[in-house]
DNA sequence: GATACTAGGTTCCAAAATGGAACCCATCAA
DNA sequence: TTGATGGGTTCCATTTTGGAACCTAGTATC
């Protein structure tokens, strides 16, 4: 079982991995939701090295994640920023912050607080049901895999 | 930068990835959610060798997401199963699993559906605050990291 | 005209992680 | 006695990383 084999699973969790599966994807989309586009700076804040960036941004380019864009001419130089399919992995961000900040939290290095401009509350994200509203827990949901429904938790 | 650098970057994202950031972690969460506890069951399930699935599940174990109980004496066996933090992490596996389903689907090998017991309708998770019970969206979000608000998205 | 700097990479090598297979150990069943 | 089961560990070859140096075009500086 290789690398790039999850891809192929018939899994949406496995085919999701295939590509942001590894350290330092996620910390690239987390920095371009922050508005960071340029390799020099992901590479200077992340501190992970210039090849491996190179391999990652390309991979995300590749599968449509970010696109790379000419911001100047003479030079020419790229930047890279978020498409649409890259945006929809905010929930994905959201819910990473939000478990690291309870389980993996340090004292005094505190939390992020987060602060939802239409309501202007601090507020914590929750998981909820498209449907009905309510926040989602393991035992009530049923995934259903073509075949018969699996109780899940 | 080495692996386990990122446990002590003062961002709730990275300290997640630090431990959850690799291919096959998150797929043995899955599976744990599922219901599989034992060894055999995740090596023959997600084919990854059996020393590297060992070092993941004893990390997880280290890391209190799993705890390791036996399950018979003579001879001793032990499973594995979620704790509270692991359990925790179901909002970052339904968010993982609906972003796979929208963005990297393969025409045959269809969705998942879920549905909610609560509420009996197919749904998709939704990413809501917790004040309002609003969706969140990336411009409405002001993540306050101590110093001044940074705007996100 | 020579030098240096910037942004965005690529190339090289050594170290670390992984894949694959074989092996180990205690117990139970045939 | 042989074989199967569950949960690992050990060994080696292949891949992936970390770290550093180098490249290229254009621009700025001396």
């Amino acid at each position: 079982m290789k690398w790039q084999d999850t891809a192929d699973m018939p899994c949406p969790v496995a085919r999701t991995l295939s590509v942001m599966g590894d350290r330092w994807t996620f910390l690239v989309i987390r920095n371009a939701f922050m508005g960071m586009r340029r390799f020099e700076a992901f590479q200077q804040s992340l501190g992970l090295t210039r090849h491996v960036l190179a391999g990652r941004l390309g991979r995300l380019v590749e599968q449509g994640i970010l696109s790379r864009q000419p911001y100047q001419q003479r030079p020419l130089r790229h930047e890279y920023r978020l498409t649409d399919k890259g945006k929809d992995l905010y929930p994905v961000l959201l819910s990473l912050s939000s478990w690291g900040d309870r389980w993996m939290g340090q004292g005094e290095t505190t939390a992020f607080r987060l602060q939802h401009a239409s309501c202007g509350h601090n507020f914590s994200p929750v998981m909820c049901c498209s449907e009905c509203g309510e926040a989602l827990r393991p035992r009530e949901v049923q995934i259903m895999t073509g075949a018969e429904p699996q109780l899940v938790g």
